[in-house]
DNA sequence: ATGCCTGGTGTTATCGATAACATTCCCGGT
DNA sequence: ACCGGGAATGTTATCGATAACACCAGGCAT
């Protein structure tokens, strides 16, 4: 830096505003020490800025160790937005979302003297150690608890477990029968809300509730119990991998789809549309709730009150080949 | 830090000598620094140890932006082993692994002051780029070209499709068809070699090679031109979601499988076990390749010559339900 | 003409750590 | 008793940026 200045025949400090587009530079001076900067290839030592405004260039993420396909998505995209508005990410997962590992993980965040955190907060226990985070941290929760009194951006569940609900119920279903992910989820605990309103609209019968995490694994589970139920005749799975088990547990059990039952999952996998048969699944936008999440973040850093403290992204009905009329 | 060495009664430096493990800390005064830093509830700030040492204890990966199973597990896995030995990862994706994208990350990650890079390197046009590297950066490619000078590890390709060719052979075929990835992929290449390698060793004929991206879009494509071809009674798919596209496809042109057709495919997502029918494919374990890596990382830090360049993890063929004896 | 404001710039202090050198103390050898 | 040497600790300089303040010129109101 010393050495742009001496070239460019100003001190350090018009380097310095020159490069925090500071107001109160001449622009004949400004384009000198443009010039100087990129004589010498100089690029700013982001440590010590980080050093002398507490603040860097950084934004941690914090999220649940996984590779589904929900959060690995919005954290790819995160990091595209991010790196498009100049801030590096730093991602901290980790296993559980308990109170103290998300401490853990958000002190490392501090420590690196990030200038924001995400906070993809998909259970209630995440919302708790919310309390963990200093309250002029900057911070944006993805798939958060609105109450939570910090920005949030959500996918609005709700409208999505309603469209795919409903579009079963078109079909002339007598009822929806539907297997939930963690019911700690807020995701879940949206598209269960969004599936039993819906058929209680419609007058029908809510059937019971059948859960699972959010693997294949599970949903052939289910699977295998809906199957043998000669009642069942559609069925909202929570996401397209459990979708993905009950078809096979269906397959096996020698029920077809959609002739005996009827099967819409969530997320749109890029998969989901090569299943047997390719599944009538709800897509959600994530790369809109990561621009969102940057957007609010951003707004917070720059200490603009007016942002809004809850982003709501609709999903979509992505009509396939799973749904057809009850035999 | 100053009221840390001011609670112990000793210099600030006596504080750093203690943080950092210094040798000549009397024991005593060691642990009275300890319960100093313990009561006031310290912690150094990494900008100031990164302005001054000229590093930061953040490693920077470059991926590609994909949600692809390979890469996305990878990079959880390796920010998992990361913070366990106390780093910090920062994410740089990048649309396409050309030149001029990776020079812009690794620029990024280069003004972070990053204590050492990983590049998952998996086509030739990444390595081209490993130019814009200095030489003096710690680095280790992830899928890499082993011939590169840089170290790398990487998984086995060609022993997990000779793996997969093999348990297809033994069960009769007279030959196995291939359905490779992208060619420019060196996991594409490897696995593309490993299985002719076994055809030719089996004097088997060499059916002609069909190549796609990694989608089970391609793979559907790849399927119907397949599924209509009766003298194919065995598929290698050099993933798993190409072969959930060719289940489909055999599937709608009424092509059993295993009955009429094996199929085998690489990877081992989770869901792969639910495919209709359970897919026999081979596992990578991407824990240790990420482990691996960062041991690597961490001993060209450290200086250690010793260290070896290329380390190679083995895959692990999972027999499912997928393969039979050709009818 | 005087004084005040303000746009443009330079000077100095500061952030919080480590590096390099200085100092003290104690021990053992001659 | 003296001196050398190493272990333990303290002092000061330093990294590279921004913050705070000082300064200087010129324009404008009085």
């Amino acid at each position: 830096m010393t050495d742009v200045a001496r070239l460019a025949g100003v001190s350090h400090q018009t380097v310095s505003r020159v490069l925090n587009d500071h107001p109160n530079v001449k622009e004949q001076t400004r384009m000198r020490v443009r010039a100087a900067i990129a004589e010498l290839n100089y690029r700013p030592n982001r440590a010590a800025r980080a050093l002398v405004t507490g603040r860097s260039q950084l934004i941690g993420v914090v999220a649940r160790n996984s590779t589904l396909y929900g959060p690995a998505s919005m954290l790819t995209e995160f990091e595209q937005a991010a790196a498009d508005a100049g801030f590096a990410v730093s991602v901290g997962s980790v296993r559980e979302l308990d109170r103290s590992s998300i401490a853990s993980v958000v002190d490392r965040h501090l420590d690196q003297r990030v200038a924001g955190l995400v906070v993809i907060a998909n259970t209630a226990s995440a919302t708790e150690a919310l309390a963990e985070i200093p309250g002029d941290m900057p911070v944006v929760f993805i798939d958060g608890d609105p109450a939570s009194g910090r920005p949030v951006v959500t996918v609005d569940q709700v409208a999505g477990a309603r469209a795919a609900t409903r579009h079963l119920l078109d079909f002339g279903h007598k009822t929806v029968w539907h297997v939930s992910g963690p019911t700690d989820w807020f995701d879940s605990a949206g598209r269960i809300q969004g599936w039993r309103q819906t058929l209680e609209e419609a007058g029908a019968e809510v059937p019971p509730l059948l859960s699972a995490d959010w693997s294949a694994a599970e949903g052939y589970r289910a699977g295998q119990m809906l199957a043998r139920m000669p009642e069942v005749t559609a069925i909202f799975c929570a996401n397209d991998h459990l979708a993905l088990g009950i078809l096979r547990a269906l397959h096996e059990r020698g029920r077809r789809v959609p002739h005996d039952v009827s099967v819409v999952g969530f997320d749109d996998v890029p998969e989901a549309a090569y299943f047997i048969p390719p599944l009538t699944t709800v897509r959600q936008a994530f790369g809109d709730v990561a621009r969102a999440a940057l957007t609010l973040l951003l707004g917070q850093m720059r200490d603009e009150p007016d942002s809004p403290d809850h982003i709501v992204v609709p999903p979509q009905l992505v009509v396939r080949q799973s749904v057809g009329r009850p035999s």
